[in-house]
DNA sequence: GCAAATAGTTGAAACTGTCAATCATTGATA
DNA sequence: TATCAATGATTGACAGTTTCAACTATTTGC
């Protein structure tokens, strides 16, 4: 019958929560280091995937970030009317469109990627860097876990 | 200068990155799985904080929880509309309004909490028992480093 | 007492998540 | 090969989230 609280907060035992909550954090000081070059993180990841795969398909980009098609679809022109990304007709299937980098696209995610990067540590910086390791390694299993693997353009 | 992608994703090894997907990942699933009790990760946060510490100032929850005053606000004008919560005031400082849970609040609480835990679980399904117990103490330290330790009524 | 700071509220704008419907193209199959 | 189901992209809509600015009531410091 413990009437009043006695301190167990019990969220901050709640994987999910502490998830949300440092996700939360993180996503907000990226912004913030990404403003400066015109990019937020949910275009810095369409940019970054573009970039690293050389030209992916809007439907590979959905699986791979979780996002809604439609999402994509607005974050695409977004980074083609900015002139950081083209879409190139994929001869093998014209039903497909391949998100490709331009160079200035490909320049600018050069910078974004530091700031980024830059950005996580100052956020994790209460841990050591072997500790964002380990937590680096456990993240990317729970997330490749959910996600099918890429799709190296078959 | 390579020009095409050579299987080298770099957004996962960017800790922010992952840290959103994962995130999202569990926040999708765990609105499912509350969704029954027609409660989501938000206001489940909310309640939770409420039922933890008997009562709580909405600047509190707002600090607490990283949501802007505003959004606490609409939270709690929802939950106390259904029962869950009300607003006391403190009579110490008769600006601020204690968010309250009912006794209805406590029960759903209750039933909420057995509901998300499982779904983190389930979301976390890729990793062993402690390397889940490594990751909550690696976020909870993340969290705790931005947070001011939870105000207990001065 | 009075000015500055704080707790809560309202309203607005931009961003995000989710879903249904549509069109073009592909793949399977009769 | 004609047709039908499945797939990739797009549009549009609607609820949820984030972030600000402005405002009122109250408290605190001087």
């Amino acid at each position: 019958m413990s009437q009043s609280g006695d301190g167990e907060l019990h969220l901050l035992d709640d994987v999910g929560y502490l998830l949300a909550r440092s996700s939360g954090i993180t996503v907000r000081r990226t912004n913030e280091a990404l403003a400066d070059l015109g990019l937020r993180v949910r275009q810095y990841s369409v940019l970054s995937a573009a970039c690293d795969t050389g030209g992916i398909s809007q439907r590979a980009l959905s699986d791979f970030l979780g996002l809604d098609p439609s999402q994509i679809v607005a974050l695409a022109d977004d980074l083609q009317e900015r002139g950081l990304v083209e879409r190139v007709p994929d001869e093998r299937d014209r039903r497909t469109r391949l998100i490709t980098p331009t160079e200035a696209g490909r320049q600018l995610y050069a910078q974004a990627r530091a700031a980024a990067e830059g950005s996580s540590e100052l956020s994790l910086a209460s841990l050591t860097e072997d500790e964002r390791t380990v937590l680096r390694d456990l993240l990317r299993r729970v997330v490749t876990a959910a996600v099918t693997p890429v799709a190296a353009a078959s």
